[in-house]
This record gives structure tokens, C-alpha cells and sequence, in this order.
DNA sequence: GCAGTGACTAGTA
DNA sequence: ATACTAGCCACTG
């Protein structure tokens, strides 16, 4: 019915599922959800959770395995601080440019 | 309605 | 590997 809210649900749904030490893609996100060109709308829906959500939005990267940057005046800006220390508490390891060793820790894929 | 703006991506050079 | 570009599309002023 409400297509804005089931949209934002399923990214929940399908992030929840995201095992710890294991990372997403925004872009794969969308296309478990049948929106293969929302990869923007998933970041936004993340970015409506708060900082102690129990969504795991920590466990979601951008396409070339990195923190993706927030907007300075953001709501939630400086969360990818916390992102990157939550992944290194779960065990995922960046590599020196700061990047995930995505072949290692992708979910799925 | 139009223009600018992103927690994005795939393509090209 | 890096940098820039085109699409993308909901949201906002």
C-alpha cells in the first residue's frame, strides 16, 4: 500500500539479516529488494535510524568497500567514526586505503 | 514545476 | 590504481 514505508521495512529486514563480521552493499541491498536503482534510497533509509539502532546499518558499505561519507550537517554526521570501529570490533579489517577486503567479507555474492 | 542535493554505481579514460 | 562522468530518484525549497 504504502510503498515509502515497505520500502524503508524491507531495507531493515534485509539489513537484519547482515550475520556480524559480515558487510552489504547499498546497491545489493536494493536488489534483493527488486529496486536494483535505489541504492540512494537505501543510504537514506539508514540514515533515518539512529546511531543505537538495533538495525545493524554499521554492516552496510558503499561499492568499492568503503565508509561512506556523511553529509557534515547531518543528523548523524560523524557516524561513520563509530561504522568503521563497530566493523573492527566484529573482526572486518580494512586494508591501508581504508577500504574493506570485500572479496573476504561480503555477504552473499 | 523546476533546480539542487545526496550513507550510490557502473562506465570510461 | 585514480578521477571524472552519466544516470539515478526521492526529497526539499
Amino acid at each position: 500500500m504504502n510503498e515509502k514505508i515497505e520500502f524503508v521495512q524491507g531495507v531493515y529486514l534485509i539489513v537484519n539479516q547482515v550475520p556480524p563480521g559480515k558487510v552489504a552493499t547499498y546497491g545489493q541491498i536494493a536488489r534483493l529488494l527488486g529496486y536494483p536503482s535505489h541504492a540512494r534510497r537505501v543510504g537514506r533509509a539508514l540514515a533515518m535510524l539512529p546511531d543505537d539502532s538495533d538495525v545493524p546499518w554499521h554492516r552496510i558499505v558503499n561499492s568499492k568497500g568503503e565508509v561512506s561519507a556523511r553529509s557534515q550537517w547531518s543528523e548523524n554526521a560523524g557516524s561513520e567514526i563509530s561504522q568503521r570501529y563497530f566493523l573492527e570490533q566484529e573482526g572486518v579489517e580494512f586494508s591501508p586505503q581504508n577500504r574493506i577486503y570485500l572479496k573476504q567479507f561480503l555477504w552473499q555474492e
